[in-house]
DNA sequence: GCAAAAGTGTTGCGAGTACACCCATGC
DNA sequence: GCATGGGTGTACTCGCAACACTTTTGC
């Protein structure tokens, strides 16, 4: 054991950045604060990382234990070191970002330790604990830069979406409106998406067509050098 | 003082990959450890996080110490935090991404701490100590992506550099040869360089224009929406 | 029959790519 | 005078953007 070991440590912890499409609403995923320091605030699920677990492990560990949550995408995004950052002396956190189809039974039980968690949309949150606000910010700029030429856009819908749908989650993270025409020939003209032989239900208008993302089909392409754009 | 401070930490460091452009042949950084683990073998320049500085103060004050440099540009890269990725027992590693113009006196002194400091081809490395041989995979396709959508390119070069320069530098990180009559309309006609009265010396052919970089031109454009692409 | 959203092609423009020759300089 | 790199313009192609009307369904 090294003399490296005796200086004293930053203690060390993960956030979770998580992210739902709610019908045409980009949602961010947050805890209410049980303990001190920000009691009552809100903030990012997250806590520290345990000696013998990945960092990516104690970002899974920590969404399960405080939402019941099992993203479809979850990446590494930033990590967070200024010294004045947490009230209670030095943490670093490593934040991550993380994809959840909210159609899945991930409707958010209350949290394992008496604190709440609830879906805020994006654009509207409250004053968050910590440093929490740069994180969202920056998994936002991560979120309209990623969607563009990674097909990541899927891990919000549901299995079985119509292109209105896609088009309208495009539109809500790109912070822009897409010409339909254009919108379809260039997914369709990708050839990721499975055309199924159903269309939606209880709508009061013509039912729109079905589609599924290919994941195979896309994995097969990349390798061949395919790249995803738009 | 909580009691989330009893529980035992990981340790924290940075590493930092940093490149050189060395006529047409792209350099990093690598130390030789003095001390184990890996005595003797190269790794990457970098060191243990202290309680009252910054992560990013932390990578610029190993380079100073252990090489004497001071990067034009340092940017996080990535975390790395197996829990098997040191023998020593946990620690976890804050990678930074840093360019250099080696014109500058960045001629590496020979290390504070009787380690050995030198530029290897990035091609070309020895088998580096820890993962750091993944961290610098990292890096290395950071550069190559981000180079295509932002100036950083600039940071490799000196000051005044030719087109011919800019050329190789792009052709070297981006693996293809590239035309010269259609990079010289693409990058002049971004309006970001500033046309010298002066040509390279000490040539044996007709000498080259010189150019600079526009930094506060740049700055000014990128506010104003516009977005620099190869 | 009306409201609401689904679905569908064509055209023009601009950017990217491919391509070859003469010029200036040092030796 | 020859070797070495510097410097310059055009034509074709393809992808992107703009744009409007008909169809289906539920009420």
């Amino acid at each position: 054991m090294s003399h490296t070991y005796e200086y004293p440590r930053p203690a060390l912890t993960v956030d979770c950045v998580v992210f739902g499409m709610d019908e045409g609403d980009l949602k961010v995923l947050l805890i209410q604060r049980g303990v001190e320091p920000f009691v009552g605030k809100w903030a990012l699920p997250g806590g520290f990382v345990r000696m013998e677990e990945s960092l990516e492990d104690a970002a899974r560990r920590e969404l399960a234990e405080e939402a019941g949550i099992r993203p479809s995408h979850l990446e590494q995004l930033y990590t967070f070191g200024e010294p004045s950052r947490d009230p209670r002396g030095r943490v670093v956190t490593v934040a991550y970002f993380a994809l959840v189809k909210l159609s899945d039974h991930n409707v958010v039980h209350a949290a394992t330790d008496a604190r709440e968690a609830a879906w805020f949309s994006v654009w509207d949150t409250p004053k968050l604990a910590f440093d929490h606000s740069d994180v969202l910010a920056t998994a936002l700029q991560r979120l309209k830069g990623k969607v563009r030429y990674q097909p990541i856009g899927f891990e919000l819908l549901p299995p079985k979406f119509t292109l209105t749908q896609l088009q309208r989650l495009y539109e809500v993270i790109l912070e822009r409106e897409l010409d339909k025409r254009n919108f379809r020939k260039k997914i369709l003209s990708m050839d990721l998406l499975e055309e199924l032989d159903e269309v939606e239900q209880d709508v009061s208008h013509r039912a729109a067509r079905l589609y599924r993302f290919d994941h195979k089909k896309y994995k097969q392409l990349e390798k061949a050098g395919f790249n995803f754009e738009l």
